[in-house]
DNA sequence: TAGTGGTCTAGACCACACG
DNA sequence: GTGTGGTCTAGACCACTAC
């Protein structure tokens, strides 16, 4: 690896990110293939004329992503490649059926102001009858039916949710255009027989099993924003998760 | 807050450790509420008489856990506190069910050595055929049927799971015990009607639905450690998650 | 203007791995 | 012993925020 001078002291993008965008780019491209060790830090150091702390820095990065592993006394390590990339999990409907290449398209059932029910409310962080936007939604996959969805956001900063058209955008692209960033959620995920009325919907015999998900979606500040319930078609869905250990 | 010398510089414990588990413990207990500012890094550095770089590092491990908020300009401020605390998502069976504060137990059912069938094989990087641990266990939780789970291990690295009790243990606590560390998980969950086997076994109605799930865990090196497969019943049983949003 | 986090330097000592 | 990552220091300049 010769030490060509692609790391740019004076550019804007910080150094370590250079090094990192680089090092991330070498290992995608299998020039660096899993099990190889990365030169050390002081290594990486001298040849981008950087200190060791700068260096160490994009590599801790590339750790924290899954690209490489330190092993303390021996070296860095390239790490295999991971079956899904990344952890790219929270994912609204939309774009969990684009990667599977699916066209989606929704039938808006209800899209209204309505009052908050306990169970919604201490999700939210509301008192209990405290006005919610209720946006229900049949959502298709290359038209057909795939789930029951039902959305509830705080009325006093969504509002202008009842006047969007959502039967072709994803919930999470209209916050995203209004500058909420979503963090993380927490989901509940059960094994249901279907009720009649979602039964009708999806096109499913009675009795069927339904795939239920409950889930509240956090904001990066940590105030809550949305919380979802869906009947999904057992026989067309599977819920797909990566779980990382505790250290 | 005094400047009490609670770190101590010539401990084994890195310094940087010690004032990460004293800001953890202060959030823990309410000293220092959601939304509050902390003190700023130079003012933990000169506090504490440790440099600047050492507290941020403090500050960065419980801004990767959660607890801590960085705002540029402004200030590094705690965090809501999240529902379910952190990301342990991924547990044994045992584990599990030992938050939810029920005793468990497992009647064995099958603990052989067997020929991985092309789908296990797959998942565990063999070749179809090659020798597998096969674990097939009854769960139960307070005496009764939660899960039937069956695992599938490679024999080259594990066949010393034929012998070992599996009534009681947890089989990462075994694992764990040969030093084999578990990083992370892919993870599948669908809903079915119960097959009649398991029905009798779970002591739940035929037709009645349950959660079936699927499971490839990999250990700290990427390698694929154990392919898991089981029925949870629907009505005891659901599955729970954090998820993260890509940012 | 003063304070904050974001980045960076050029050193240092340590424990551990390996030959 | 040499090389590795793990930790730490005592400064520095920057962009941004708030007043």
């Amino acid at each position: 690896m010769a030490a060509s001078a692609i790391v740019d002291k004076l550019a804007p993008t910080p150094i370590y990110v250079q090094l990192r965008d680089l090092l991330r780019a070498q290992i995608e491209r299998s020039e660096l293939p899993p099990g190889t060790r990365i030169p050390s830090e002081r290594d990486l150091a001298e040849r981008w004329g950087i200190s060791r702390m700068t260096a160490r820095a994009a590599v801790t990065q590339l750790i924290d992503e899954g690209y490489l592993r330190r092993v303390p006394g021996k070296g860095t390590f390239v790490q295999r490649p991971r079956v899904l990339q990344s952890l790219q999990t929270l994912t609204s409907f939309t774009e969990d059926m684009r990667t599977r290449g699916k066209a989606t398209r929704a039938r808006v059932l209800e899209q209204v102001i309505a009052e908050a029910a306990p169970v919604v409310a201490a999700r939210l962080g509301l008192e209990p009858g405290a006005p919610v936007v209720k946006l229900r939604r049949l959502r298709l996959a290359d038209e057909e039916p795939m789930c029951v969805e039902t959305a509830y956001l705080a009325a006093s900063r969504f509002s202008f949710l009842v006047k969007e058209d959502m039967t072709r955008q994803s919930l999470y692209a209209v916050l995203g255009r209004r500058g909420v960033e979503l963090a993380w959620a927490d989901q509940r995920v059960e094994a249901l027989r279907v009720r009649a009325g979602e039964a009708a919907m999806l096109g499913i015999p009675r009795q069927a099993p339904v795939l239920r998900t409950e889930r509240t979606t956090y904001d990066r500040e940590g105030r809550p924003v949305e919380h979802i319930q869906s009947f999904y078609r057992a026989d067309r869905y599977t819920f797909n998760v990566r779980l990382f250990r505790r250290r």
